[in-house]
DNA sequence: CAGTATCCCGCGTGATACTG
DNA sequence: CAGTATCACGCGGGATACTG
């Protein structure tokens, strides 16, 4: 196995789907409440520049995860959720939760 | 759920162990090919540097995923595999590859 | 052979203001 | 309200040489 050939490994192509410092934060938000406004989300991420999470959900989007729906045409009213495709992850998170649960001590975060 | 919380929740956490353009990678000799020698290692794996290897090794070590094994003084001998803990990833690891290859079109990587 | 010391660069991310 | 345009910066990663 070379780089190249690594670079298609399912592993790899997992990762770089969640890639990103606010993919798992937004994920988590859609498992647990669904479709979300734009700016709902934004709100429930405070720390997040609009423009970074714009670009996060559009590459989750183009990963076919994510999907955006524009409600009307002014002011506009967009809703961001999951894919039928990204509702199929949800096992595996859980799994990867129960995982990390029992395995990794959890850590104390300084504040 | 705010922002510090997240960073204790385990889907991130998880997702830290792995971050790290080169873990992935290392996991992947790890799993099939059990303990290596440095050296060996970094032949597996041409286009990285000693440094940021020994730091990708340093991190997993931290993580308690990568266990390090010094076998005699002079010259060194160093062996790295992957801890008890580590091991038990493996499942983990094979649902997600599952996952991968149902749900995501293999794309074709260019040269 | 395994590990460290420097120096360097690009990219992901961030702050802010602007637009339709 | 949703999205774009700039400008800027820190840090993860890379190249190379050196050390015990």
């Amino acid at each position: 196995m070379n780089y190249k050939e690594f670079e298609n490994c399912p592993l790899n192509i997992f990762l770089k789907l969640f890639t990103g410092k606010w993919k798992p934060l937004i994920l988590y938000h859609f498992f647990h409440y669904g479709d979300i406004r734009f700016t709902e989300l934004w709100r429930k991420i405070p720390k997040v520049s609009k423009k970074v999470l714009l670009e996060q959900l559009k590459e989750l989007e183009e990963s076919e995860i994510v999907e955006r729906r524009q409600v009307n045409t002014f002011p506009p009213e967009v809703f961001y959720g999951l894919s039928e495709k990204g509702k199929t992850i949800l096992p595996v998170i859980m799994q990867i939760e129960e995982w990390t649960k029992k395995m990794i001590p959890s850590n104390t975060v300084e504040e």
